[in-house]
DNA sequence: ATGGTCTGATAGAACGTTATATCAAAGAGT
DNA sequence: ACTCTTTGATATAACGTTCTATCAGACCAT
């Protein structure tokens, strides 16, 4: 079967050359002649010689492996915004691996700990919910380079996010245009920094044009929770023609109860979602969405790490990104009652 | 802002014992009294020390960190799937992180180099479309214990797949008993053994049924791409009744398509999917599908990984789970024609 | 010839940890 | 009093790489 694991040294010994001039070849630095250049190659090769990368970075004191930490990576959303971070990060030669926190902030500190000690270059990361003081002084301790992203956590790390009041504001604004009168707000179950500010810029255009009946209903953001959820909203507030949702899956889901309790989305009631997934464009009704775009928000991501970890000394900052409503069909003017 | 970074050899001085002693105490092994256990412990928490594990790894040998490699971890049954691998993995002390080849074989080569280069004990691997005889090899070479899950490449390498042509077998049987004559496979692209085998199941329950009319119509197995494939089908061959899918997102997006056509889902085409993610049941209508359960696939893949860490030299095994037919509301008799 | 620069390679130490072997001192058994 | 075992600690060498310094030889100018 296979022999031993390839070493500098078994190819140094399958090359005729010494040990520091396979580490010269692998890298491409120093000066060494074309001829051994090739001879050093071939063996390398021949052997399938794959370097250390643990000797290595001990030895150099440098890393080419960031690490993201997310709190749920099957989010189609999230997974796109990964996408992006993970191209950008590749073109310059670093290698992303991720972790799944599933919002359990002891998880969390597990999984940062174990980046942190394995020397990651640096970390994106979205904060868990009820992540704790003590996990930031542990990043702050070790000084990996951070970008927290969605989330934002601490003024000293860097954040790239979205415009969340602004973009809610915009949706409920849709709404009372198309003369929406008692719009609830659908989605979220604890309150995080985003939930806050989203659900702030749709009281925000409620109060703008007088009305104060603003209406919470808090909900996981999956398509099944959506499902439940608009049903016992339908119940309890029959007089509900309008909801503006946390997030697109629990938009959807909540299209699906509306079709199976006979209502047609965008005629009987408005359903507005955010993050524009691709399911939302393909779904039927297609939903109207306040559309972010991932892949420019994973570039941003991704650049923004690189910075930091270029420039450890830089003030941190902040960046956020606008979403843009997308007009869809599952808004439209409510129905005269009588 | 802080000193150097603490390491064995400057808790020693502060704790005035030697190295081997404090990586005893931090290790809980070998013999140490309680008193200088006292005394290094007091010393590492004042200095803050963090053990560095690339230097542990790279002396022992040993590594707790397991790498996933898999074609598209946005996927929600690969999603789910790697959720229960790594719960598994997480009871036994193992961190599990995940590269996304998106089935780019050159995008796989690196990223499996680059999890040899760091040492993981062991790999989750979904090969890419593509995957070379030169990538066993180095897998091989370094003899990594891995194991492939759904996409089987190597007898020599453990596997945990699904029974497929059993289940779309059992798939087109439903259909045929429902009255069904003009049955397609919709979904998938390349020829891997996955489609190959799914492919035959169908033809062997259509031959089995006196019909040789198999009809393959290959698509991505995205919603989008069910969506638009669904319609060019259904104008090319009306008389289709009922279609077979690769799985459940281009089953999904394919009933989307034949609601957009006017067309209901269940009643005029029969839809069957296949891993019965958590949309199929959501969605309305509900789908018809063959229902896999990723949660019990990932703990017995992660087992299966741990059982070849902790013998390495056993012959290789391989495992297959059955689907089972869960029957929605996509599937019927076929209307009378005329 | 002499000294200076350039080229291509190597020797040896170092990174922080753990494995192996050793060792002094103390207790235990005959 | 003598071996034998146990206890608690240490010295030394490794893991595979990269860094720093050195070196032999070729080339060149004077």
């Amino acid at each position: 079967m296979g022999g031993e694991k390839p070493t500098l040294a078994s190819v140094a010994k399958a090359a005729g050359v010494s040990v520091p001039t396979v580490s010269q070849v692998m890298r491409g630095t120093g000066r060494i002649s074309e001829q051994t250049r090739q001879r050093v190659i071939e063996a390398a090769t021949k052997l399938h010689y794959v370097r250390n990368s643990r000797a290595a970075e001990m030895r150099s004191g440098e890393s080419r492996e960031i690490g993201i930490v997310i709190n749920q990576f099957a989010n189609p959303f999230n997974a796109e915004v990964i996408s992006g971070a993970v191209d950008l990060l590749e073109t310059e030669g670093y290698l992303a691996s991720i972790l799944d926190t599933r919002d359990d902030h002891v998880r969390q500190w597990r999984q940062l700990e174990a980046f942190i000690r394995a020397g990651r270059a640096g970390l994106l990361w979205v904060p868990a919910q009820g992540t704790e003081q003590e996990t930031l002084d542990l990043l702050r301790t070790h000084g990996t380079p951070t970008v927290t992203f969605l989330r934002p956590v601490d003024n000293s790390i860097d954040h790239v996010g979205l415009r969340n009041a602004e973009a809610t504001a915009t949706a409920t604004h849709h709404l009372l245009a198309l003369g929406h009168r008692n719009i609830a707000y659908l989605g979220g179950t604890t309150m995080t920094s985003v939930r806050r500010d989203r659900i702030a810029g749709y009281r925000s255009a409620l109060a703008e044009a007088g009305l104060d009946r603003a209406m919470l209903w808090p909900s996981p953001d999956t398509k099944p929770a959506g499902l439940a959820s608009i049903l016992r909203l339908r119940q309890e507030h029959p007089n509900v023609t309008a909801v503006v949702c946390n997030g697109d899956m629990v938009a959807l889901g909540a299209c699906q109860g509306l079709i199976r309790a006979g209502l047609q989305p965008g005629r009987d009631v408005s359903v507005i979602g955010f993050d524009d997934i691709e399911d939302a464009s393909v779904s039927t009704p297609a939903l109207t969405t306040m559309a972010v775009s991932p892949q420019k928000l994973g570039r941003k991501l991704g650049r923004t790490l690189l910075d930091r970890i270029q420039e450890p000394d830089m003030p941190a900052t902040r960046t956020e990104i606008s979403a843009e409503l997308v007009i869809r069909d599952t808004t439209g003017s409510p129905l005269q009652r009588r």
